[in-house]
RNA sequence: GCGCCCGUAGCUCAGUUGGAUAGAGCAUCGGCCUUCUAAGCCGAGGGUCGCAGGUUCGAUUCCUGCCGGGCGCACCA
């Protein structure tokens, strides 16, 4: 999309800077990245770039005085582009734009409608991106559930940007903690059964293991009494798992999130690819025998020491098995493998950062975003929660507090890696105050205006239907800008991995459409009454006074709506609208008609 | 002890990859509905960007050292 404005500005001074260099007005070794940025104050215009200061050591001349010449070629050669372009100390370019232009932007979101914010940064480079892979030795709890929305946001993000995304669970059905959930549940049947023996040490407490235990006894009776200690406990294991990862699925599904891939660790060992990536690491040296284990040599590659892939026993540490998964990750060919981790886990990123290097993939080919712990609020409380005695908050019961709508965004409201405090009374309150409502209300207020607008005879206009000059007033415009800003969100949150950037402009957009809708009317209102007429003679008048100050509201009542000003407004909400249906779907998060 | 993350308004947090005079929400106080959804808006107060150095035209942002908080440091996952 770079029709936009701000692609156009830095195109514009890219070019002029490559002419500028070639006359050799200006002596250039190497073209500096050009960043054109969205300056805090309106004085210093639309836009804003700091390429002359960039510049000042290359050239050897003062920044404001590359500045200058800079201006003035932009200007001469970009008439239509820029109505002025202005030098600040120490050296800053500050880019006033044609106001034609802002009206193209409309155009592309009416164009686009769906697709706008989308853009090809992404080369369809393909990308796994792996996340939630929680355990199935218990439900999903509310930090799986920040997981999986920010994973889900991650992945809309990208595809976004033109990344080919693929999401992937893996799932953990081998190994210790397995184990030990068959030790679990058997331990809660034969208990129920009147032959309890006692429970494991570090047993799974929750009280879904008893519900396990329950169904198996109603499907096998007592059977498994019958069994080898070891036999039943793998059954118990088995059945367990399957069970709580049918849950997750359900809860995952109604909370929205889907996968297309689910990766099953037992396939790992079943397949011998445990084996396989061990010979290789064998033949490349970097797994080493000491004291009867196998050692992977990590710390050639900057982990703080070697790590233990195989046990004294014979058996796979947890390590082995995510170094063949991460081979088998690289081996599908992806430019990048994501991992969504919970923070406790940062400590584990060098080891797999060595595995991918391990097998000839430089380090940035794997990144991981770590996401911090969440805290239940209620009644401003903070709802404790044990993960030894098996009291944590479970996704599914956020959901049916709050629902998935409301969750994601919350989820999404905080940078990942910082601690998230969830105000579930917030979360669940139907006013100004929740966001998620907030920013859906902007959108179902829009819907609500025109179903109003077409209920009245008025028809929903194109941009080029509409006069210009309605158009660029100076409030229309500022929405008109924030709109603009849309794509390059999009695209940061995309490449920084950063979905809650796009949490925010949502914010603040909707506040600006608030606010503007509460100031200035869109439909005249339906019948004259005496209040008007007694102010008739100050609301006709063709001058406005300039700024009223304490007097907004009344400007409000007194505006004058003919149907110029109301079809421009109701092109613009349109495209308003648009770009919060957009923004939210990327979110997951419903964008209503009603509320 | 070592490593990673965090420290910004009373509270919860943004801060566009180093820019110009530091931003929002909540809370507090004061206003705005006979007219398109008040699930909304307008206004006010509130800051040593943890502390101290360094790098440069310029630092909340990068580097070093402290202070404070969280997490991790298994032949558990």
């Amino acid at each position: 999309m770079s029709g936009l404005p701000q692609s156009q500005v830095a195109e514009a001074v890219s070019f002029t800077l490559n002419r500028l260099s070639q006359s050799g007005v200006l002596a250039l070794s190497s073209q500096p990245g050009i960043v054109i940025e969205s300056p805090k104050r309106p004085e210093w215009g639309d836009f804003s770039s700091n390429v002359a200061m960039l510049l000042a050591s290359q050239v050897r001349q003062a920044p404001m005085k590359i500045g200058e010449v800079l201006a003035g070629e932009l200007q001469r050669e970009w008439p239509h582009l820029f109505s002025r372009v202005d030098v600040a100390s120490p050296g800053f370019l500050n880019f006033t734009l044609n106001p034609l232009c802002w009206i193209q932007v409309l155009q592309s979101i009416q164009e686009f409608g769906l697709l706008f914010g989308t853009s090809r940064v992404g080369k369809g480079q393909r990308i796994l991106l792996e996340f939630v892979s929680a355990n199935p030795t218990g439900p999903l709890h509310v930090g799986h559930g920040r997981g999986a929305a920010l994973g889900q946001a991650l992945a809309n993000v990208l595809q976004a940007s033109g990344f080919s995304v693929e999401r992937e669970y893996y799932i953990n059905d081998a190994g210790r903690q397995l184990l030990l959930l068959g030790q679990s549940v058997l331990a809660r049947y034969r208990e129920k059964l009147g032959k309890g023996t006692g429970f494991p040490e570090d047993g799974y407490h929750g009280d879904y293991i008893k519900e396990i235990a329950d169904a198996l006894i109603r499907t096998r009776q007592s059977a498994l009494l019958d069994l080898p200690a070891e036999e039943a406990e793998r059954m118990c294991a088995m059945e367990a798992s399957a069970l709580l990862l049918d849950r997750i699925r359900q809860d995952l599904s109604r909370f929205g999130i889907g996968f297309e891939i689910w990766f099953s660790e037992t396939q790992l060992h079943e397949s011998g690819k445990i084996q396989q990536a061990f010979d290789l690491l064998r033949q490349k040296h970097l797994l080493e025998q000491r004291d009867g284990a196998w050692w992977f040599c990590s710390s050639r590659f900057g982990d703080e020491k070697d790590r233990v892939a195989q046990k004294q026993d014979g058996s796979y540490t947890y390590l082995a098995a995510d170094i063949a998964y991460h081979r088998e990750k690289l081996g599908r060919g992806y430019d990048t493998l994501i991992n969504v981790w919970g923070a406790d886990h940062h400590g584990y990123i060098p080891r797999m950062e060595a595995a991918v290097q391990a097998f000839g993939f430089p380090k940035e080919t794997l990144k991981v975003v770590l996401v911090q712990m969440v805290s239940l609020l209620r009644g401003g409380q903070k709802v404790e929660m044990s993960k030894r005695a098996g009291e944590f908050v479970t996704l599914r019961e956020v959901l049916d507090e709050v629902g998935p709508d409301a969750a994601k965004f919350f989820f999404l409201m905080r940078r990942a890696d910082t601690h998230l405090d969830f105000d579930l009374d917030l979360a669940k309150q139907q006013s100004a105050d929740n966001p998620v409502y907030y920013v859906q209300y902007a959108h179902a207020r829009l819907a609500s205006l025109f179903r109003v607008a077409q209920d009245r005879g008025y028809h929903l206009p194109r941009i080029e239907e509409v006069k210009t000059d309605f158009l660029l007033q100076e409030e229309e415009l500022g929405l008109i800008k924030r709109l603009a800003h849309y794509p390059t969100v999009v695209e940061g949150s995309a490449v920084a991995l950063e979905p809650h950037r796009l949490t925010f402009y949502l914010q603040e957009l909707a506040a600006q459409l608030h606010a503007y809708y509460n100031r200035h009317r869109v439909l005249p209102p339906l019948s004259v009454t005496e209040r008007s007429e007694s102010t008739e003679g100050v609301s006709e008048s063709s001058e406005f006074p300039e700024e009223p100050e304490s007097e907004e509201s009344r400007e409000h009542s007194s505006e004058k709506i003919s149907s110029d000003v109301t079809s421009a407004r109701l092109a613009i909400l349109r495209q308003v609208q648009t770009v919060i249906r957009n923004g939210l779907t990327l979110l997951g998060v419903s964008a209503p008609e009603k509320m």
